[in-house]
DNA sequence: CTGTTAGCGCATTCAC
DNA sequence: GTGAATGCGCTAACAG
């Protein structure tokens, strides 16, 4: 363990050692105004002698900027912060800024005490991640610094939401099927509660109408576990044994359909194609064949948050509403074979 | 968005309103020195009135702590990471500190900028956390803030390190198949560059050794995948057919091994039975039947990060080298058959 | 070119 | 009890 508290060398000890103020001392470190070079060189010698890193708090207390920024979540556990986390952390660490990282275990009191914790830092803003594509309650309006809301969109139309478009992503499972022939979908997804499940249903829906087809028997809702796939596939196929393709509304409940559909004989793809959604790759690439899915681009959710975070600060209008990003298809085996 | 910067407002506005000095109004809200309730009273209507939220930052600067902390992680996408973060935040969030989350992607340069950055805030300490429980490069130990290494421990045993006990995980592993009367136990792991690899290879020889018993064949490594899992196995059964339990090295293999297994028609766990290692939820419970497998408590081991890091800050000396931490078993149907 | 002065927002002496 | 003054570490005006 590092002996403790050498207590920090300040800028007052570099103008000291380079006998100069304190003022040419901060201008020769930051090249601001002008100064001899030969002092200049002298007060960069100084601060490496004494191993100066310039107090980032005391600058931002003076500027009214922190040079930070809130990262709001519900839910760390959940795997869709995780990559919105990520984007963020990559957009704000190329910069001069750094993240707060905060969990309210989906609390709202917890929130809310993270809330004030973070504004007595003074962030210059903060990104809300919620758990789930449902919307989520407004932080407010009243905000001294720009909001962002993340993947679970803010019920207050007045705030700026980011969140995957599951709409386009269920019409994109199904153009995918029906371009590979399939004609008797059936649909196992998950909890019915969760938007997620009816927006990827209705985007579904639209894709069969638009082609003069409709989903082979009612979709199946219950819980996102391979369990669940595995139990529904059973029923359906027993049900309806001529379906040829199954829209799964997670890579987990793909997993179960999956299993399901080997253990009655049949052959993915050939017999029948399997699509999940969310493109997790452990669960999507770990079976045979691999899951053909849907990629929210999650990456590039974080990525957009914190830009439009960025700009905000900057006082660009980065508008309002919820903003629904692209998906993406990801083909793999279970939908079309390879070699 | 919110109205862009109406300026916080400050501990001057709230005295002003209150018609009391600076120095009263910080005395009312912080309780500090003897103050008349009617003058305290009044000034915190004041503050309420003006929505004030102290500068947790000026008042760090006077203070010399920040009230925050340093989180470094070479791998946000590890799924080793994010429960030790919780557990980290966790102990953290009770608290007043913060957590500043720095990703270095890896990359060294990327970590060498962080570092820069964290000092720069006058973070109060830092958790590096690792991706792997193999070593890697120490920060050093000139450094002015407490650092404790999580998971990956750092290569100088001047450093304080907390990583799982890999060794013992192997031979909980093993012993709980004995106790269920197996004896021709083999083991699929992953990828044996990796110190975990080798570390629950030894803690499972040295339970076998102890029963005077010997691995099956000799222990397969290669990759952390299901893919693997299910080729080894094939592989395995072809030349042990009486084999009775596979020790797989993750919960990934775990699940390819309970694949290839059943592929051959024999029963889990009555013919083979199967435990994994990670205690991967959506992995372990996904599966008919579930895996039994190893919890390394990597959410407490967060939480102990955290928890040393307070105590060198509070100048408590918290020790030096590698702590491994216990492991725990977590039984499920891969090794005894549930009702 | 360099140094002096004045704060950023706050908590802490110390007089009154 | 209360308030003026001092300073945390730094940068932005100025004056020299």
């Amino acid at each position: 363990m590092a002996d403790p508290t050498p207590r920090a060398t300040t800028l007052r000890d570099v103008a000291a050692q380079a006998r100069v103020s304190l003022a040419t001392a901060s201008k020769a470190l930051n090249d601001r105004g002008d100064v001899a070079p030969a002092t200049r060189d002298r007060v960069r010698a100084a601060a490496d002698a004494l191993g100066f890193t310039p107090n980032h708090v005391a600058r931002g207390l003076l500027a009214g900027r922190s040079g930070t920024v809130g990262l709001l979540t519900s839910d760390l556990e959940g795997r869709f912060v995780i990559p919105i986390l990520m984007g963020a952390e990559d957009a704000f660490g190329a910069g001069q800024v750094n993240v707060f990282l905060c969990d309210a275990r989906g609390d709202a009191i917890r929130e809310q005490h993270h809330l004030q914790a973070l504004l007595s830092r003074r962030v210059d803003g903060i990104i809300v991640v919620g758990r789930q594509t449902d919307q989520r309650p407004s932080l407010g309006q009243d905000l001294p610094v720009p909001v962002v809301y993340a993947y679970a969109p803010s019920d207050d139309p007045h705030d700026l939401s980011l969140t995957p478009d599951n709409y386009s992503g269920g019409r994109l499972a199904i153009e995918h099927l029906l371009s590979i022939g399939r004609t008797r979908i059936a649909h196992v997804s998950g909890d019915p509660a969760y938007a997620a499940a009816q927006d990827r249903l209705a985007g579904a829906r639209a894709a069969l109408d638009h082609a003069g087809l409709a989903l082979v028997g009612d979709p199946m809702f219950a819980s996102w576990t391979e369990h669940w796939g595995r139990d529904a596939t059973r029923a359906l196929l027993e049900r309806h044994p001529d379906i040829d393709a199954v829209f799964a509304g997670s890579d987990q409940i793909a997993r179960g359909v999956l299993d399901a559909v080997h253990a009655t004989g049949r052959r993915v793809p050939d017999d029948v194609a399997v699509i999940g959604y969310d493109n997790w790759e452990a669960l999507a690439t770990g079976s045979t064949p691999e899951i053909t899915s849907i990629d929210a681009g999650l990456q590039n959710l974080g990525r957009q948050a914190a830009q439009r975070v960025f700009d905000a600060i900057d006082g660009v209008d980065t508008g309002e509403g919820t903003h629904h990003l692209p998906v993406r298809l990801v083909i793999r085996g279970s939908t079309i074979a390879r070699r």
